[in-house]
DNA sequence: TCCATATAGTTTAACGTCAAACCATATTTA
DNA sequence: TAAATATGGTTTGACGTTAAACTATATGGA
């Protein structure tokens, strides 16, 4: 029985591997980073938050991060309790809520971007915003692809 | 209070959501078109026995798939439940086990090939190998980085 | 030889996620 | 207007994962 050739890895199974430790390695370094009570999840919707401001319903949240309505639930329910976001019923729908930022929950995001500073100047000193643009149009088309053919 | 203009997503930023997106559809997909009772994580220990046969202890299995050793214990003790592998002790080292692949692991292994190819068709009329090029040298040198840095 | 330390594997608790069932409220349509 | 359907949100149960504690066996000096 002679022992099997390593057989030569396709390309495209071989970028599904590597995107699959890219984003278990990079997720894992944030949530380190990130001040504790405050997981990755999280940080996203604070982050949506600080740049699109103003109130968002948690179905609208769930499409946006591409995510159940019960993940969003979830996350929504720890940021209440930590006191970063606020959440009140939609007077003009009692189906809707509403979620708004509060001043804690900018504090905890800006703290969390201090934390997370070094780690990505750490990244930015190896890679330039130029590396990243040469994967990046291909990985826009992969994810469309994905997401048209699901 | 004027609106906040669209600020511009920097491209690290974006790699990473892109990847996390990716991730999140490629994983679904998989496990979507797998054999009941196999999960992704359990085909990919199957694929680690097709190509490279014999037999390997947990902790080898769980540093190849950069998993922890508890994570690993769980694939297996289903993969061993199902019957597509089969455990023993190692004679040699007490605390040691000793996994490998049984007649039907390999046939399950085949099953789930042929469940993905209609898929992995559909993929590979999308984009090329050429496509999946532009793409890896830089996932692996960033792959390697943040295993290095973490 | 004995003890200290390292290594292999399992267990437990927590987390984020999904799918599916469920409830409440809106909207559409017959 | 009444009934059917759609939509928003929560809950439940399962899964794969991690970190940390734990057990058992090996190994390498004093």
């Amino acid at each position: 029985m002679s022992p099997r050739p390593p057989p030569r890895t396709r390309p495209d199974v071989e970028l599904f591997t590597e995107i699959g430790i890219i984003q278990q390695l990079s997720n894992a370094a944030l949530e380190r980073a990130l001040p504790d009570g405050l997981s990755a999840a999280g940080f996203g919707v604070l982050t949506h938050f600080v740049r699109r401001g103003g109130e968002e319903s948690p179905a609208r949240l769930a499409g946006a991060f591409q995510v159940t309505k019960g993940a969003m639930t979830n996350t929504l329910q720890r940021l209440e309790a930590a006191g970063f976001v606020a959440i009140r019923g939609d007077a003009a729908d009692g189906r809707r809520k509403l979620v708004s930022l509060t001043p804690a929950g900018r504090a905890a995001y800006e703290d969390g971007l201090v934390r997370l500073r070094p780690r990505m100047e750490g990244l930015r000193t190896a890679f330039s915003d130029a590396d990243f643009e040469t994967a990046l149009p291909f990985l826009r088309a992969l994810r469309i692809w994905l997401d048209e053919h699901r």
